[in-house]
DNA sequence: GTGATTGCAAATCTTTTGCACTAAA
DNA sequence: TTTAGTGCAAAAGATTTGCAATCAC
């Protein structure tokens, strides 16, 4: 067993705050591990904020929305917009849509071959096309 | 000049909420008039009432939001997500999408015709789907 | 009359901000 | 050091709620 077997996680999540210039302080490289090890997901600044603090990690809820929006600013996360009273972020960053359960409010990705738009009418003019976002909402 | 030559908006207007089983009381149809005669409209509870106090219509804050809900709920309007902060109702029932103006926050119709989805992912077990909005950014 | 509707002010909820303190480089 | 980042508490903005007064039927 040669020492290039371990993961090296932590190393991967400090270079990823490096390489977006953002210092790696004891918060961000707490969050950014809750983020980005382990699969895709989620996220509410009010739900990261309580897996924290079961986590022992000490951050304010201010720090979190402060960095949910670094973390979104530097390309690392996506804001979804489903609801109009709470903000998602999505560690999926490739090209995607989401199913949206009304009852639980909860989000599923939908893999971006899975959903493909036949047309779509030019942007107005002067305008450019920054995303497209398709919501289907289920119950 | 036949007594059928004027149109009876007023009338519209009132069927309109008795259909709903909403009592016309004045504010309802004073709303319900500033939404439905004239074109389509896309409108915040804040600038409705803005609106209806610059008309002269006395309605408090809280009866435009409240009547906003009613009229969606009554299949009337139809709320629309765009903006995590803020919800934007659309007169236009029919099934179409969106444009939004990331700078000035405007919100256009995509005519139903004009986006086309050509394949779609089934709904997961035991749901089904609700409505799918689709909105494309532009700035 | 009587039950639905309204207005108002207070409450709630999410998110942002100001500023003194702390920590990374 | 020096400058970015953090925590806290307060502020802000959107929306909802409780309740007495008012209105539609």
């Amino acid at each position: 067993m040669s020492k290039f077997d371990t993961p090296r996680p932590f190393k991967q999540v400090l270079d990823r705050l490096r390489g977006a210039g953002l210092r790696p302080t004891r918060q961000r490289l707490a969050l950014a591990k809750m983020l980005f090890e382990g699969p895709d997901r989620h996220v509410t600044a009010e739900i990261l904020h309580v897996e924290a603090q079961a986590a022992t990690i000490r951050v304010s809820l201010a720090t979190v929305y402060n960095t949910l929006h670094q973390f979104t600013s530097a390309g690392l996360l996506r804001e979804i917009v489903v609801d109009s009273q709470r903000s998602y972020f999505d560690t999926n960053i490739t090209d995607h849509h989401h199913f949206f359960f009304e009852g639980t409010n909860r989000l599923d990705d939908i893999p971006g071959d899975q959903l493909i738009v036949a047309s779509m009418p030019p942007p107005p003019a002067g305008t450019t096309v920054k995303r497209v976002d398709i919501v289907v909402r289920v119950e």
